[in-house]
DNA sequence: CAAATTGGTTCAATATTTGAACCTCTATTT
DNA sequence: AAATAGAGGTTCAAATATTGAACCAATTTG
């Protein structure tokens, strides 16, 4: 592995229920040497992407991280322009709205909104989507290019419960379904009692760039309740391409006359 | 130059302003042989810090860097705890707002709520600010550790219009004021006919986290609309610290309860 | 269509990274 | 209050990854 990969292997390490680390907790799981970690915790704390707490003097991800998320964010605003649409689904629905960027084959965790009832699914934001076994993975691999397909399907399928569908034929036939009809299901594919939509968001070559989600307890998902969450998530799926592609299109005219 | 510091160092090219480069353009303008920046560029791909568009095979920031700033606002919503202020201060006043974070004895600009008017103050989102000369940097000097201080007013200062204020001293005195009234000012400091007020968001250890200002342009500041403008952004500063500091109280009860 | 430019690759020479052992400090434990 | 354990941090010879000049292939330009 290179340098440049291990010390991002670092900022892997952090998530939403572990946001703080400790040098040697932060050695010990990376698996790297307590003097190469802290070589790199230094190197990246030079460049804000870590810090340091003065008191505790555990690590946390920095600023700097913030800083370019807002560059990019500036030009492609993929979030921005989802929000209201996520916002919506989740008043409409009253349930778990979840949004996901593809990059690299992955799909990534990148905006949830919680319902404020008590009995509610919960997903973590930062978190990597398996692409076999949850209704965001069928979605993105109904709209991907072959190879990546291919490569998704190709290594062992963790069964994540006793209902995930490991068999690369019947994920490819969950695939074909949601080709067709705009929208992919899972019936406790990744959790225990979780019953989810989604649908994928395309990008201006038709390729899925990410995913809408509507995550539920089991006990609130009857057929018709998933159908309409189905149609709901496919459309504001449609809305946010439709409005990204075009605002794409008016920011870079607006650049060229500028 | 540590090899991570020079990957790193890389994503420091990518602006609001050019978002995409070409590889040639990025050896060049950091230095690096084209392979080192080729194998360095592969690196950041392969953790989503980079993508590569297909078609012009260029290079722009990835969403892996959204994904760890989800992460890390998740836990210290500084960006989210401050945008209603902002807008706040935006519908006001009608000029520019700007937020800026803290972070290694640096500024970074997080984010900026443009008025609708022709004629305004432009900040783009991701650069660092000069301490010296730009009212969100002595609205932070005031409000950092002796040795930051120390180290931002020991360099050369660079003067970027007629009116900077390049003497230490002189640097000092605006410092002392805003110390005093709870707002600093800055009259074309960094841009010729642009005014800024800036105040400190202070952490729960009473040193600056970061900036909040308002930049307007020379011709609608008089006296009396820059001191409204310095207790309006002072007040918001201190309404982001108060709320902030509460949140982070309240979230961590929250997680000791759980 | 030849010259120039761009993205990308190779491998011996070179510079960086590695990690066992060590130090220091703080907080328990005895 | 001395001893123990665990934390963060440091050192330097040995091990390894990085470097860059030269190269190729594919577009783009004059």
């Amino acid at each position: 592995m290179s340098t440049v990969g291990k010390a991002v292997s670092l900022l892997d390490l952090f998530s939403v229920d572990e946001p703080e680390l400790g040098l040697t907790e932060i050695a010990r799981r990376s698996g790297f040497d307590k003097a190469t970690t802290r070589r790199l915790l230094v190197s990246l704390t030079q460049h804000s992407f870590i810090e340091q707490d003065t008191g505790t003097r555990h690590y946390r991800l920095g600023a700097g991280l913030t800083r370019l998320a807002r560059i990019r964010e500036a030009r492609f605003p993929f979030l921005q322009t989802s929000l209201p649409f996520i916002r919506e689904l989740a008043r409409e629905t009253g349930e778990t709205v979840h949004l996901t960027e593809a990059s690299n084959g992955s799909l990534l965790s990148v905006h949830v909104e919680h319902p404020s009832r008590a009995n509610r699914v919960n997903v973590n934001v930062g978190e990597y989507l398996p692409l076999h076994s949850t209704a965001s993975g069928v979605a993105y691999l109904a709209h991907v290019r072959e190879p990546v397909l291919n490569s998704a399907l190709a290594g062992p399928l963790e069964p994540f419960t006793s209902r995930t569908i490991t068999d690369p034929a019947a994920i490819m036939d969950s695939i074909e379904i949601a080709r067709k009809r705009g929208y992919s299901m899972s019936d406790q594919g990744y959790e225990e009692g979780v019953f989810s939509v989604a649908a994928a968001i395309l990008g201006a070559d038709g390729y899925a760039i990410g995913t809408l989600a509507i995550a539920a307890p089991l006990v609130r998902t009857s057929r018709s309740a998933a159908t309409e969450r189905g149609k709901a998530v496919a459309a504001a799926a449609r809305g946010i391409s439709e409005q990204l592609f075009g605002e794409v299109f008016n920011a870079l005219k607006g650049r060229a006359l500028a």
